[in-house]
DNA sequence: AGTGATGATGTTATCGGTAACATAAACTGG
DNA sequence: CCAGTTTATGTTACCGATAACATCATCACT
């Protein structure tokens, strides 16, 4: 049934040439004359020949590997991230092997050594928030690493992200603009989604620092947050201050989630109270009313993640690296527009 | 800077045994001495040891790879399938390999033909549309093959999908039932998106067996079709065929997409439009109203596709093997409810 | 024609593990 | 207490490619 697959040496001995002269016509720049290589070539296509991609690395210790680590497949957030690098490394040999991490610092060890083993060229971890240990397997790789969507304050190497406090200190600033001033979060449970506490900081930060009250917070489970959160969390939220004027969530799809659950209940947005979210996913821009959200470029972040690797891997000319630091930027839309509710 | 990573024969030489007692005392179920394996662990742990794979999987014919193409990371239903596979092969040393094509036949080929380099032990491709080259190169490789998300007429191996046809099917039966008449469909590129292809096609047979006209079709551009496909998709409906009752949509983004635009065109949904999805998204649950959709268990297909494979590998006990077919269900929501228009 | 440069190909020695077999030590039961 | 088995470890021979160096022909130009 399976009569083991061919190897370089029956290409070799069918084109009757050595090994050496095979693996230099399958790769290009190579010298090898033409005849010979379309010999070679004839002769792989007709043994249905595949390259042995282990073999290979093991003599030429490359492996094409790039080791990405992302906290969750179904977030389009870091979806984008990914398709990002994914597409800036089409073209080079580079392959992404990817882990999700469920949010989790134990599974993120568990992942990084995993892939270690397979001698990554590179690693790109999210968030700069790691296991000890995890920090020194991947410092002793001596492999260049790249954490994207933060701005650690010990950097392993590379950052390529953004500060998730300015983002949320960023929705306070636009709350206070238009006038609201009951403010509450929805999103970010104690211990998992570093990234989303860091912008309930930023957050609580921004509305002690104009003197308002912080403490509508409503913490939804662990990550990740779906729409169902975001709308139990709302539910809450007016339960508990039936008076708040204006929520800004973790995520657009809790932002969603909370949104129409609002709506169901009866209450207008935003004329009785404003939403707001993060990510700028289409669905913030697509949803009745659309809804305010900050952007951080998650595409942008993947493609100069990718480029700066390429960059320490030699492969990419220039010797600027990109700009690694991605500046939030807020889109105001309806959701939060308080005309309707002064003009009322 | 970088010494030079220690290989086995380090730890070797630090325990004062042969790299074959190291090689067994890293794995599990082998025969070492406790003594002797605490020994070596400490050694390896000392000298920062990682194993590495690329000369495991050439001395041992394993990789551990199973490659997986999926059309489109962005696109929840897949990313649901491919957290179904990766989460059932936790625990086994088997790890993903995973591509994108963006629904393109040629770029699955390419993905395939790389994949097949690294060995890997099994492959997962989604939907049964591959190019003759790319049939061959994953026949001649004699690993085990799941096809996804289709139900192929001339199968590589192994199966794993629904009827998209019966989805679109579903859908119209649906409609008619709640007296609709007028009925189109949005989304369905001639030549790249085959599953959304296959739906369209079960949706116009069902409609024609139905005595029902088949004409109000909107083919979105090439996949993926997104929100704003869906929005840009409605406005044509409507600009052309202003009197339809009733739209399906190729998914539960456009679906959205095309709900909003129809309500800020001032319609009504489901009084003066009926809109429908597929993939059951959370975001179907979640708008308002909520929108129809067909649930095809898209998790659900990926630990299936994973349980076959474990078995087809030997690595999981029990005959039976998974039933290999889903049935799409319809899940019936106030976006499609006539009682509102025909009470009025 | 001679000499050095260039291009095409072959030879040899690994790369870092593991399978398979061999061996030595410890244990079993009558 | 010994033959027979089990357990722990070592030896040898690769797995399938490629790096590095060697070789040999060809070509250009003085």
């Amino acid at each position: 049934m399976k009569p083991k697959a061919p190897t370089m040496a029956d290409v070799a001995a069918a084109a009757g040439v050595s090994t050496m002269t095979v693996s230099r016509a399958l790769k290009p720049d190579t010298s090898v004359s033409e005849k010979t290589r379309t010999k070679i070539q004839e002769a792989a296509d007709a043994l249905g020949y595949v390259l042995d991609s282990s073999a290979a690395n093991l003599s030429s210790r490359k492996t094409g590997f790039v080791a990405v680590t992302i906290p969750s497949i179904n977030n389009s957030n870091f979806a984008d991230t990914l398709r990002g690098i994914v597409d800036t490394l089409r073209g080079t040999d580079l392959q992404v092997l990817l882990g999700y991490t469920d949010y989790s610092k134990d599974e993120e060890e568990r992942l990084i050594e995993q892939f270690l083993r397979r001698r990554p060229e590179a690693i790109v971890v999210t968030g700069g928030a790691h296991t000890e240990r995890c920090r020194r397997l991947i410092g002793n790789s001596g492999v260049p690493v790249v954490e994207t969507w933060d701005l650690p304050e010990m950097p392993l190497g590379d950052v390529v992200g953004f500060s998730n406090a300015a983002a949320g200190r960023l929705m306070v600033e636009h709350f206070i603009e238009q006038g609201y001033g009951k403010i509450g979060f929805i999103g970010g449970d104690t211990s998992r989604d570093t990234r989303g506490l860091d912008r309930r900081r930023g957050f609580v930060a921004a509305l002690e620092a104009n003197g308002l009250a912080a403490d509508r917070l409503v913490a939804t489970g662990p990550p990740p947050i779906t729409m169902r959160e975001g709308a139990l969390s709302m539910r809450r939220m007016l339960d508990r201050w039936p008076d708040t004027e204006a929520v800004m969530c973790v995520s657009d799809q809790a932002a969603f989630g909370a949104m129409t659950e609002a709506q169901r209940a009866g209450l207008k947005v935003p004329q009785d109270i404003a939403v707001a979210g993060f990510g700028a996913d289409a669905l913030s821009e697509h949803a009745i009313p659309a809804i305010t959200t900050v952007d951080v470029s998650c595409e942008e972040i993947g493609v100069r993640t990718a480029t700066v690797l390429l960059r320490a891997l030699g492969l990419a000319e220039g010797t600027l690296a990109p700009e690694s630091k991605v500046t939030p930027r807020l889109i105001a839309r309806d959701s939060t527009t308080n005309a309707a509710r002064r003009s009322s």
